[in-house]
RNA sequence: CGGGGUGUGGCCCAGUCGGUAGGGCGCCACGUUCGGGACGUGGAGGUCGGCAGUUCAAGUCUGCCCACCCCGACCA
């Protein structure tokens, strides 16, 4: 592609609305084009790299032995309805006004292609069975953010796989990881996997591949000595147990105008482990107390599995006062019936601790469970941050940023008990189909490597993704001594199978050198008078610093050399 | 949904006390330049987010609305 030709151009300033510097260069180099919240058109140099991308993970999935189809974007919703989820996607899910309204745009397709499978699939033979496609989701966000981190409509390869047994998941999971891994190496990217929480309808386990970036959304804990890694929402670390210790009698203790953990165990001259604190929650309208240690926090995700709620929040201040407590000395003991307590597993390892007294001003000391205070459920609540101890090795955790740019779960039978995706089993007996399922935004995949390989200068494409791998800048092009050798060059190159950009504008060289290193293409060869002169031409990598000259008659030799092939 | 911010040519911005819109980048033409975003001359391009209102007069004041961005909630 002539530069003269290409659609899109770059800019020199970044728009005001990007934040994040993947979107800043996305759009000063012409790659995306904004058409509403959450909302991009895709220009050519993007939609390059995503074939490329699209391209490598096909390839992966294929390798694993999965089987690519397309599925539709509209569906009926009664669809839904069977599993629920029109309820549970809840305000996410784009609804058609079309002329009965009981269409819906498919934010993913798990309900779609378990009711393929039932019709395709009735024996243990017809399976395991891994499906594929990648195609376009819709889900209405609340609040699109970053460019092309997080919005409304997007491209992603999404698969299923359906196997007899859980060991045929088992292994379906494991090369569906396998095959991740591989996508995003081929992609040049440096991603980690994490144990993650699966969600409101998941199973029982899931992964996240993430991308470590300072701009993600996550926070992941990562163990500084072993491979322990795992999302923030599902990380759990070690509690150390107290030695024993004689349980003591209880006593409330006068503590004025101390309200903060921290104040309260310096005046009770102990250390904030051994307090309790107490707060209270709102799930699903039911008022809930929670107990934990008060040098930890509460993990709300794992709360809300805790309760199996839809929905929690912290309770507001009337509604704490209304529950009969006292702020800043809530105390899980004494609260009114019918109250539903929730502990966090920790006050089981410590005894004495030092917890509010429900009444202005004081505390108590000694406090111990079950001896003082009971819970309907006992349960890890904790939120893990930096520096508590890894559960498999004892070190030191520590936290970091990513970006999620992909998830896999082991889903069950959830979908195909609902549905009915049954198989006949081996002995005549009908079974549902064990469920997995694994998906990559592929979007976010190019936005997530550009967050990870820039300069100040501009973007530093992974070859394999690279819109072009070559950018034939021809200085001074109008000049026919240039332009000669520079087009028989560029012929050569696409002759050759190189992906090449051809920079035959009539600009200066500062325009071309400084729009070559800010659309990142991997590979820059110079054709300028000053070399020719010379007999030679220049060859640098967009990574590297130093620029080569290479006789003319081995440019061709030297590219593929440096493209690896 | 709560909080904060921004809307003026394709992009970045200025616009004072209300007097009918301006700069830089980019774009077009001509000329001079030519290895890290050259220069000169001449041009094109604007319902100032929208709708009401106040006023002789609104980019500017008032009200309502809309869009977009950021933080949070949320994110099977």
């Amino acid at each position: 592609m002539r530069v003269s030709k290409l659609f899109g151009k770059t800019l020199r300033e970044s728009p005001a609305e990007a934040e994040l510097i993947s979107h800043k260069l996305m759009l000063r180099a012409g790659l995306i084009h904004q058409v509403g919240s959450g909302i991009y058109a895709y220009l050519p140099l993007a939609w390059r790299s995503l074939r490329k991308i699209e391209q490598i993970i096909r390839e992966e999935m294929d390798a694993a032995g999965g089987q690519e189809l397309r599925l539709s974007i509209l569906q009926p919703r009664e669809l839904w309805d069977t599993t629920g989820r029109t309820e549970a996607f809840g305000p996410d899910l784009f609804k058609l006004l079309d002329r009965r309204d009981r269409t819906l745009v498919a934010p993913t397709h798990e309900e779609e292609l378990t009711t393929i499978v039932k019709n395709n699939v009735s024996s243990y033979r017809d399976l395991p069975v891994i499906l594929y496609q990648i195609h376009t989701k819709f889900r209405d966000e609340p609040r699109p953010r970053g460019g092309l981190i997080r919005v409304r409509e997007f491209d992603m390869k999404d698969a299923y796989s359906f196997d007899v047994d859980q060991d045929g998941l088992d292994k379906s999971y494991d090369a569906m990881v396998q095959a991740y891994k591989n996508i995003y190496a081929r992609c040049g990217l440096d991603v980690i996997m994490v144990e993650a929480d699966s969600g409101a309808i998941g199973g029982k386990d899931s992964h996240e591949f993430m991308l470590l970036a300072g701009s993600g959304e996550d926070t992941i804990v990562v163990c500084t000595n072993c491979d322990y890694a795992a999302n923030s929402e599902k990380a759990v670390s070690k509690k150390h147990r107290q030695a024993p210790e004689p349980e003591a009698a209880m006593e409330e203790v006068h503590t004025p105008a101390i309200k903060t953990i921290e104040a309260l165990a310096k005046f009770m001259d102990v250390r904030t482990n051994k307090t309790l604190k107490t707060l209270l929650y709102v799930a699903d309208d039911e008022l809930v107390s929670t107990v934990i240690r008060g040098h930890f926090n509460v993990n709300e995700i794992k709360l809300k599995r805790a309760l199996k709620a839809k929905d929690l929040r912290l309770a507001t201040p009337e509604e704490v006062k209304a529950a009969g407590l006292v702020q800043g000395f809530a105390s899980p003991i004494g609260l009114k019936g019918g109250l539903k307590v929730v502990a966090d597993d920790s006050v089981e390892t410590f005894s004495n601790f030092v917890a509010g007294a429900n009444k202005a001003d004081h505390h108590l000391k000694n406090v111990n469970y079950p001896r003082d205070f009971q819970a309907n459920i006992v349960a890890d609540i904790t939120l893990v941050e930096k520096g508590q101890t890894c559960i498999k090795c004892d070190s030191k955790l520590t936290t970091k940023r990513g970006i999620e740019v992909g998830h896999v779960f082991k889903l069950g039978t959830v979908y195909s008990e609902i549905i009915g995706a049954h198989f006949l089993d081996n002995d005549g007996k009908q079974q549902p189909a064990i469920m997995g399922c694994y998906g990559i935004g592929l979007g976010r995949l190019l936005a997530a490597a550009i967050e990870q390989n820039h300069d100040d200068k501009g973007i530093l494409f992974p070859t394999s993704i690279a819109p072009y791998e070559v950018i034939l800048s021809a200085l001074k092009s109008e000049d026919s001594e240039v332009t000669k050798p520079a087009d028989a060059l560029y012929t050569t190159l696409q002759k050759e199978g190189v992906h090449v950009l051809y920079d035959d504008r009539p600009e200066s060289a500062g325009v071309k050198l400084n729009d070559a290193d800010l659309l990142g293409i991997p590979v820059r060869v110079v054709v300028s008078p000053r070399n020719l002169k010379n007999g030679v031409v220049e060859i640098k990598e967009r990574s590297s610093e130093q620029a080569n000259e290479v006789a003319s008659g081995e440019v061709v030799a030297e590219v593929k050399r440096l493209l690896g092939r």
